[in-house]
DNA sequence: CAGTGGTCTAGACCACAGC
DNA sequence: CTGTGGTCTAGACCACTGA
């Protein structure tokens, strides 16, 4: 999947930073250096840098060079999309993921009508997945699949990674989603099986679309308020819309 | 502050995106054409389309074109870095701001202590201000402006828009932010202030930051839980950290 | 096949930082 | 002054789309 040069000099870059090779508050080579280092162009170069940017792993400062972002608060970053699987990975938590629903279902599903009510019926795959942390509930995911594109959804690709199968197996390119959250009452089968004290609950609400701009996956994932935390590194923009 | 050549034309773009002419579902003209329709070269061309896929305006697909999608999302975004007064005034919301507090002081409140516990102590203004919508409390925000860099900020400044003062006034330049939210606990007078009927709200808490990387602002907004609404567009990484 | 976006290159000129 | 990043250009080759 990673193929083009600037997002193999980026993916370099990004591992060094994080293996303490360059450290925080240290300058990168300059843009130069890096040519002759990579054996790329400037531009490339720069491509690279920016992607590095956009995650806030370095600062660029005019006339100095590029210097490396503190990157402790790296800690949980929810924003982005990426799927529970791979943050449990990169972050070496002790997660539990209990597969309690993957059914094929003829329409939509009354809970997902509620948050996306302007979504068409449509066929699909309805997966309900508790995910715990040290044997505590933290987050109730729930899927909808749709049906185009996706015709099934096997069991234990369903509680390892829903990412993994859509993009690896059926081959499928992952590209963009809205999210929102908002704080929201849950029903008593919520509130017990993510073993809450009251109804209240965080909800990212999100939609996932391909590439091609084809909707896949809606998504509402429930969250202990107490356990809840987003991490977002924002850039202020320079234009208005 | 816009000013490079690809900042106009994306500019351009998202004010023809956004005033209808481009719909959602069309295509933008080819890069091609647009080389032409602007006078820029290719790769200038593809930095502005760059700047409005980030902002989901459009998505890309390789062999056909730059297709519109739908903004009905934008509706609130309070992704990115954005003030208050700017979503004000972009949403034409009926909103009011009373400033509560604006004073200087010698050291870095406990409040933020609380939150931000790795701060040095600093001085500082201290600022708190309440927004209101249709006379509802929505948000308390709390800030917490560093001198340096920040030596002053005039009442009617505070009232008006932090960052306009510290852009246009001071002529810094801000770049980035963290941010994280969470929900919290908060005090009976934060309750009080905000009308909520128990001590539960919503914390967006965010360090910001100048080009130079100078941390220069602590917020601490407290939502009302029931207005509190975050809308954000991801795309999918190339590169894992 | 022609047209599209994806990528890379080499070179150029500018504004800024710091000596 | 030199070195840095910021920007733009013209041209090239590739892979994908759809007729």
């Amino acid at each position: 999947m990673v193929k083009a040069k600037s997002d193999l000099i980026a993916q370099d870059l990004a591992s060094k930073i994080k293996h303490g090779q360059f450290k925080c508050g240290e300058y990168l080579p300059s843009e130069n250096q890096l040519t002759d280092l990579y054996g790329a162009s400037r531009e490339t170069i720069r491509k690279a840098l920016q992607q590095l940017m956009t995650f806030g792993l370095i600062q660029k400062i005019k006339g100095k060079g590029s210097v490396v972002l503190d990157l402790q608060k790296f800690a949980f970053p929810i924003s982005g999309i990426s799927s529970f699987d791979e943050l449990n990975k990169s972050l070496k938590m002790h997660a539990e993921t209990r597969l309690l629903q993957d059914k094929m279902v003829n329409s939509l599903p009354p809970l997902f009508k509620k948050y996306f009510p302007e979504q068409l019926s449509n066929t699909g795959i309805y997966v309900e997945r508790l995910r715990l942390i040290n044997d505590e509930p933290v987050v109730l995911d729930c899927d909808f699949l749709l049906n185009p594109p996706v015709e099934q959804l096997p069991a234990v690709e369903a509680k390892h990674s829903i990412y993994s199968y859509i993009e690896n197996q059926l081959g499928l390119e992952v590209s963009y989603a809205t999210k929102t959250i908002t704080v929201e009452k849950i029903t008593d089968d919520f509130q017990k099986k993510l073993q809450l004290p009251n109804q209240q609950a965080v909800l990212v609400a999100s939609q996932n679309y391909l590439a091609d701009t084809t909707l896949f996956q809606l998504t509402l994932s429930f969250h202990n308020p107490r356990r809840f935390k987003f991490i977002d590194f924002a850039r202020r923009q320079k234009i208005k819309i």
